[in-house]
DNA sequence: GTGAATGCAAAAGCTTTGCACTCGA
DNA sequence: TCGAGTGCAAAGCTTTTGCATTCAC
Protein backbone atom coordinates (compact mmCIF):
# COMPACT_ATOMS: atom_id res chain seq x y z
CA UNK A 1 0.00 0.00 0.00
CA UNK A 2 1.46 3.66 -0.60
CA UNK A 3 2.36 6.27 2.08
CA UNK A 4 1.32 9.72 1.97
CA UNK A 5 4.11 11.74 2.56
CA UNK A 6 5.09 15.16 2.86
CA UNK A 7 6.76 14.46 -0.86
CA UNK A 8 4.49 13.03 -2.54
CA UNK A 9 2.14 15.55 -1.77
CA UNK A 10 4.03 18.50 -2.20
CA UNK A 11 4.37 16.87 -5.64
CA UNK A 12 0.90 16.28 -6.40
CA UNK A 13 0.25 20.01 -5.36
CA UNK A 14 2.73 21.28 -7.75
CA UNK A 15 1.58 19.61 -10.41
CA UNK A 16 -2.26 20.69 -9.78
CA UNK A 17 -1.14 24.42 -9.43
CA UNK A 18 0.01 24.69 -12.74
CA UNK A 19 -1.58 24.01 -16.07
CA UNK A 20 1.79 23.24 -18.04
CA UNK A 21 3.49 20.04 -18.42
CA UNK A 22 6.73 20.48 -16.50
CA UNK A 23 9.23 17.69 -16.48
CA UNK A 24 10.70 15.76 -13.95
CA UNK A 25 13.43 18.60 -13.03
CA UNK A 26 11.15 21.36 -12.99
CA UNK A 27 9.06 19.80 -11.06
CA UNK A 28 12.03 18.88 -8.87
CA UNK A 29 13.22 22.66 -8.40
CA UNK A 30 9.68 24.14 -7.62
CA UNK A 31 9.14 21.55 -4.79
CA UNK A 32 12.16 22.13 -3.39
CA UNK A 33 10.65 25.65 -2.19
CA UNK A 34 8.64 23.98 0.31
CA UNK A 35 10.66 20.97 0.87
CA UNK A 36 14.65 21.75 0.21
CA UNK A 37 16.07 18.48 0.52
CA UNK A 38 13.78 16.68 -1.61
CA UNK A 39 15.77 14.34 -4.27
CA UNK A 40 15.32 14.24 -7.83
CA UNK A 41 15.46 10.32 -7.02
CA UNK A 42 12.37 10.55 -5.03
CA UNK A 43 10.84 12.97 -7.72
CA UNK A 44 10.68 10.60 -10.13
CA UNK A 45 9.68 7.74 -8.20
CA UNK A 46 6.75 9.61 -6.85
CA UNK A 47 5.83 10.93 -10.26
CA UNK A 48 6.01 6.86 -11.45
CA UNK A 49 3.69 6.10 -8.23
CA UNK A 50 1.14 8.94 -9.39
CA UNK A 51 1.21 7.75 -12.50
CA UNK A 52 1.01 4.24 -11.81
CA UNK A 53 -2.09 5.30 -9.05
CA UNK A 54 -4.03 7.34 -11.96
CA UNK A 55 -4.15 10.24 -9.93
CA UNK A 56 -1.43 12.36 -13.10
CA UNK A 57 -1.03 11.20 -16.21
CA UNK A 58 2.61 10.92 -18.35
CA UNK A 59 3.22 12.05 -21.39
CA UNK A 60 6.12 10.73 -23.66
CA UNK A 61 8.10 13.40 -25.97
CA UNK A 62 10.78 12.60 -27.77
CA UNK A 63 13.04 13.86 -25.29
CA UNK A 64 11.89 12.47 -21.55
CA UNK A 65 8.80 12.63 -20.09
CA UNK A 66 6.42 15.37 -19.14
CA UNK A 67 3.48 15.45 -16.64
CA UNK A 68 0.09 16.18 -16.23
CA UNK A 69 -1.97 17.27 -12.87
CA UNK A 70 -5.31 15.87 -15.00
CA UNK A 71 -5.46 11.91 -15.84
CA UNK A 72 -9.17 12.31 -17.18
CA UNK A 73 -9.61 12.00 -20.66
CA UNK A 74 -8.38 15.18 -23.23
CA UNK A 75 -6.32 15.63 -25.69
CA UNK A 76 -2.90 17.75 -26.23
CA UNK A 77 -1.37 20.16 -28.38
CA UNK A 78 2.24 20.43 -28.59
CA UNK A 79 4.40 22.84 -30.15
CA UNK A 80 6.97 22.02 -32.12
CA UNK A 81 9.20 25.02 -31.77
CA UNK A 82 9.09 25.89 -28.01
CA UNK A 83 8.08 22.32 -26.48
CA UNK A 84 4.98 23.50 -24.61
CA UNK A 85 1.90 21.10 -23.94
CA UNK A 86 -1.46 22.70 -23.97
CA UNK A 87 -4.50 20.64 -22.64
CA UNK A 88 -7.86 20.93 -25.44
CA UNK A 89 -10.76 19.63 -23.89
CA UNK A 90 -11.81 17.45 -26.60
CA UNK A 91 -12.88 13.92 -25.63
CA UNK A 92 -12.32 11.79 -28.91
CA UNK A 93 -14.74 8.91 -28.00
CA UNK A 94 -14.35 5.66 -25.97
CA UNK A 95 -16.14 4.31 -29.42
CA UNK A 96 -12.52 4.61 -31.14
CA UNK A 97 -10.90 2.17 -28.86
CA UNK A 98 -13.59 -0.29 -29.60
CA UNK A 99 -13.46 0.15 -33.48
CA UNK A 100 -9.81 -0.77 -33.34
CA UNK A 101 -10.26 -3.57 -30.64
CA UNK A 102 -12.58 -4.98 -33.19
CA UNK A 103 -11.43 -4.78 -36.32
CA UNK A 104 -8.07 -5.58 -35.14
CA UNK A 105 -8.15 -7.96 -32.52
CA UNK A 106 -6.19 -5.91 -30.14
CA UNK A 107 -6.94 -5.21 -26.38
CA UNK A 108 -6.97 -1.81 -26.32
CA UNK A 109 -7.38 -0.16 -23.04
CA UNK A 110 -6.74 3.84 -23.78
CA UNK A 111 -5.88 6.25 -26.83
CA UNK A 112 -4.57 9.28 -26.66
CA UNK A 113 -5.06 12.28 -29.50
CA UNK A 114 -1.93 14.59 -29.75
CA UNK A 115 -1.67 17.82 -32.01
CA UNK A 116 1.49 19.10 -33.82
CA UNK A 117 1.77 22.90 -34.68
CA UNK A 118 2.94 26.14 -33.48
CA UNK A 119 1.50 27.76 -30.12
CA UNK A 120 -0.23 31.31 -30.19
CA UNK A 121 3.15 32.80 -29.09
CA UNK A 122 5.53 31.12 -31.53
CA UNK A 123 3.08 31.50 -34.39
CA UNK A 124 3.51 35.37 -34.11
CA UNK A 125 6.28 37.10 -36.56
CA UNK A 126 9.22 37.94 -33.60
CA UNK A 127 8.98 35.05 -31.93
CA UNK A 128 12.25 33.33 -29.67
CA UNK A 129 14.43 30.83 -31.34
CA UNK A 130 13.47 26.90 -31.60
CA UNK A 131 13.33 24.85 -28.68
CA UNK A 132 14.98 26.55 -25.98
CA UNK A 133 12.60 25.57 -23.26
CA UNK A 134 12.48 22.09 -23.19
CA UNK A 135 11.44 20.30 -20.22
CA UNK A 136 11.08 24.02 -18.99
CA UNK A 137 7.68 25.73 -17.58
CA UNK A 138 6.21 27.03 -21.47
CA UNK A 139 4.52 30.34 -21.65
CA UNK B 1 20.62 21.53 -50.23
CA UNK B 2 20.59 17.80 -48.81
CA UNK B 3 23.05 15.48 -49.87
CA UNK B 4 22.31 11.70 -51.04
CA UNK B 5 24.94 9.99 -49.22
CA UNK B 6 25.53 5.99 -48.93
CA UNK B 7 24.46 6.60 -45.25
CA UNK B 8 21.34 8.15 -45.74
CA UNK B 9 20.14 5.71 -48.64
CA UNK B 10 21.59 2.80 -46.02
CA UNK B 11 19.21 4.12 -43.08
CA UNK B 12 16.43 4.45 -44.97
CA UNK B 13 16.59 1.12 -47.47
CA UNK B 14 16.92 -0.35 -43.51
CA UNK B 15 13.91 1.56 -42.48
CA UNK B 16 11.52 0.44 -45.47
CA UNK B 17 12.65 -3.18 -45.07
CA UNK B 18 11.20 -3.25 -41.73
CA UNK B 19 7.59 -3.30 -40.65
CA UNK B 20 8.98 -2.41 -37.19
CA UNK B 21 9.42 0.89 -35.88
CA UNK B 22 13.00 0.77 -34.52
CA UNK B 23 15.28 2.78 -32.08
CA UNK B 24 18.37 4.33 -33.58
CA UNK B 25 20.68 1.53 -31.61
CA UNK B 26 19.21 -0.73 -33.56
CA UNK B 27 18.61 0.67 -36.73
CA UNK B 28 22.72 1.19 -36.36
CA UNK B 29 23.52 -1.93 -35.59
CA UNK B 30 21.51 -3.26 -38.69
CA UNK B 31 22.94 -0.53 -40.81
CA UNK B 32 26.31 -1.38 -39.48
CA UNK B 33 25.99 -4.81 -41.58
CA UNK B 34 26.47 -2.96 -45.12
CA UNK B 35 28.35 0.04 -43.49
CA UNK B 36 30.52 -1.11 -40.76
CA UNK B 37 32.07 2.12 -40.51
CA UNK B 38 28.94 4.19 -39.75
CA UNK B 39 28.50 5.91 -36.43
CA UNK B 40 25.97 6.11 -34.16
CA UNK B 41 26.09 9.92 -34.32
CA UNK B 42 25.34 10.09 -38.14
CA UNK B 43 22.62 7.95 -37.78
CA UNK B 44 20.98 10.35 -35.17
CA UNK B 45 21.62 13.07 -37.76
CA UNK B 46 19.92 11.34 -40.74
CA UNK B 47 17.43 10.14 -39.09
CA UNK B 48 16.23 13.78 -37.89
CA UNK B 49 17.30 14.81 -41.56
CA UNK B 50 15.03 12.21 -43.21
CA UNK B 51 12.34 12.97 -40.26
CA UNK B 52 12.61 16.92 -41.55
CA UNK B 53 12.62 16.43 -44.78
CA UNK B 54 9.34 14.52 -44.60
CA UNK B 55 10.39 10.97 -45.55
CA UNK B 56 10.05 9.42 -42.40
CA UNK B 57 8.26 9.71 -39.02
CA UNK B 58 9.15 9.64 -35.87
CA UNK B 59 7.39 8.71 -32.83
CA UNK B 60 7.69 9.76 -28.98
CA UNK B 61 7.63 6.75 -26.43
CA UNK B 62 8.71 7.51 -22.92
CA UNK B 63 11.97 5.47 -23.77
CA UNK B 64 13.35 7.82 -26.52
CA UNK B 65 12.00 8.00 -30.39
CA UNK B 66 11.69 5.05 -32.66
CA UNK B 67 11.04 5.46 -36.19
CA UNK B 68 8.68 4.54 -38.79
CA UNK B 69 9.99 4.22 -42.90
CA UNK B 70 6.28 5.62 -43.53
CA UNK B 71 5.36 9.35 -43.72
CA UNK B 72 1.87 8.59 -44.77
CA UNK B 73 -1.45 9.54 -42.40
CA UNK B 74 -2.13 6.36 -40.44
CA UNK B 75 -2.18 4.93 -36.49
CA UNK B 76 -0.10 3.49 -34.13
CA UNK B 77 -0.81 0.66 -31.68
CA UNK B 78 1.45 0.79 -28.36
CA UNK B 79 2.15 -2.47 -26.78
CA UNK B 80 2.22 -1.50 -22.69
CA UNK B 81 4.06 -4.64 -22.08
CA UNK B 82 6.33 -5.56 -25.18
CA UNK B 83 6.89 -1.80 -26.23
CA UNK B 84 5.95 -2.85 -29.88
CA UNK B 85 4.31 -0.42 -31.79
CA UNK B 86 2.38 -1.58 -34.55
CA UNK B 87 0.75 0.49 -38.06
CA UNK B 88 -2.86 0.72 -38.26
CA UNK B 89 -4.44 1.80 -41.43
CA UNK B 90 -6.49 4.06 -40.00
CA UNK B 91 -7.23 7.75 -41.51
CA UNK B 92 -8.39 10.20 -38.67
CA UNK B 93 -10.05 12.74 -40.44
CA UNK B 94 -7.98 16.39 -41.44
CA UNK B 95 -11.19 18.01 -40.94
CA UNK B 96 -9.93 17.39 -37.25
CA UNK B 97 -7.02 19.64 -37.30
CA UNK B 98 -9.07 22.05 -38.76
CA UNK B 99 -11.63 21.77 -35.94
CA UNK B 100 -8.68 22.30 -33.40
CA UNK B 101 -7.37 25.44 -35.57
CA UNK B 102 -10.18 27.13 -35.87
CA UNK B 103 -11.40 26.43 -31.71
CA UNK B 104 -8.22 27.32 -30.33
CA UNK B 105 -6.58 29.53 -32.84
CA UNK B 106 -3.44 27.29 -32.83
CA UNK B 107 -1.81 26.63 -36.02
CA UNK B 108 -2.27 22.96 -36.16
CA UNK B 109 0.13 21.04 -38.82
CA UNK B 110 -0.73 17.35 -37.87
CA UNK B 111 -1.99 15.03 -35.35
CA UNK B 112 -1.40 11.90 -33.94
CA UNK B 113 -3.68 8.74 -32.72
CA UNK B 114 -2.12 6.43 -30.79
CA UNK B 115 -3.95 3.28 -29.05
CA UNK B 116 -2.44 2.03 -25.77
CA UNK B 117 -3.26 -1.78 -24.94
CA UNK B 118 -1.98 -5.46 -25.31
CA UNK B 119 -0.30 -6.74 -28.54
CA UNK B 120 -1.61 -10.22 -29.92
CA UNK B 121 1.15 -11.95 -27.91
CA UNK B 122 1.09 -10.19 -24.78
CA UNK B 123 -2.29 -10.36 -24.66
CA UNK B 124 -2.33 -14.59 -24.02
CA UNK B 125 -2.08 -15.75 -20.95
CA UNK B 126 1.49 -17.67 -21.01
CA UNK B 127 3.05 -14.37 -22.63
CA UNK B 128 6.37 -14.05 -21.23
CA UNK B 129 7.08 -10.38 -19.23
CA UNK B 130 9.91 -9.51 -20.96
CA UNK B 131 10.56 -6.36 -22.01
CA UNK B 132 7.96 -4.67 -19.83
CA UNK B 133 7.54 -0.58 -20.60
CA UNK B 134 7.06 1.58 -17.81
CA UNK B 135 3.00 2.31 -17.69
CA UNK B 136 2.79 5.86 -19.47
CA UNK B 137 -0.30 6.51 -18.33
CA UNK B 138 -2.34 4.63 -15.47
CA UNK B 139 -5.09 2.50 -16.60
C1' DG C 1 37.35 22.61 -55.48
C1' DT C 2 34.13 23.40 -51.71
C1' DG C 3 31.36 22.83 -48.02
C1' DA C 4 27.94 19.44 -46.36
C1' DA C 5 28.26 15.10 -44.22
C1' DT C 6 30.95 11.81 -41.63
C1' DG C 7 33.56 9.26 -37.78
C1' DC C 8 35.05 9.49 -33.40
C1' DA C 9 34.73 10.50 -28.81
C1' DA C 10 33.42 13.29 -25.29
C1' DA C 11 29.69 15.46 -23.12
C1' DA C 12 25.09 16.56 -22.07
C1' DG C 13 20.50 15.38 -20.91
C1' DC C 14 17.08 12.26 -18.66
C1' DT C 15 16.06 8.36 -15.71
C1' DT C 16 17.05 4.51 -12.72
C1' DT C 17 19.19 2.21 -8.84
C1' DG C 18 21.95 0.56 -4.53
C1' DC C 19 22.39 1.48 0.09
C1' DA C 20 21.93 3.24 4.61
C1' DC C 21 18.82 6.09 7.08
C1' DT C 22 14.15 8.11 8.19
C1' DC C 23 9.46 8.45 9.30
C1' DG C 24 4.37 7.43 8.46
C1' DA C 25 0.78 4.19 9.74
C1' DT D 1 7.74 -0.87 15.69
C1' DC D 2 9.39 -1.66 10.91
C1' DG D 3 9.21 -1.63 6.22
C1' DA D 4 7.89 1.72 2.57
C1' DG D 5 9.83 5.87 1.34
C1' DT D 6 13.82 8.99 1.20
C1' DG D 7 18.46 11.33 0.14
C1' DC D 8 22.58 10.86 -2.02
C1' DA D 9 25.47 9.63 -5.52
C1' DA D 10 26.83 6.75 -9.03
C1' DA D 11 25.56 4.39 -13.09
C1' DG D 12 22.80 3.55 -17.35
C1' DC D 13 20.56 5.16 -21.52
C1' DT D 14 19.58 8.11 -25.24
C1' DT D 15 20.88 11.96 -27.86
C1' DT D 16 23.83 15.89 -29.11
C1' DT D 17 28.11 18.14 -30.38
C1' DG D 18 33.16 19.73 -31.55
C1' DC D 19 36.58 18.93 -34.73
C1' DA D 20 39.48 17.07 -38.24
C1' DT D 21 38.66 14.44 -42.32
C1' DT D 22 36.08 12.72 -46.29
C1' DC D 23 33.30 12.79 -50.23
C1' DA D 24 29.01 14.22 -53.05
C1' DC D 25 28.04 17.54 -56.23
Amino acid sequence: MSRNTRQKEAILRVLRKTADHPGAQWIHAEVRRTLPHISLGTVYRDLKALTEEGVISELATGRGSRFDGRADEHCHFHCQRCGTIINLDETSSMELDRNIADKYHLAVSYHQLDFYGLCHACDKPGSTPANTRRGEQGG
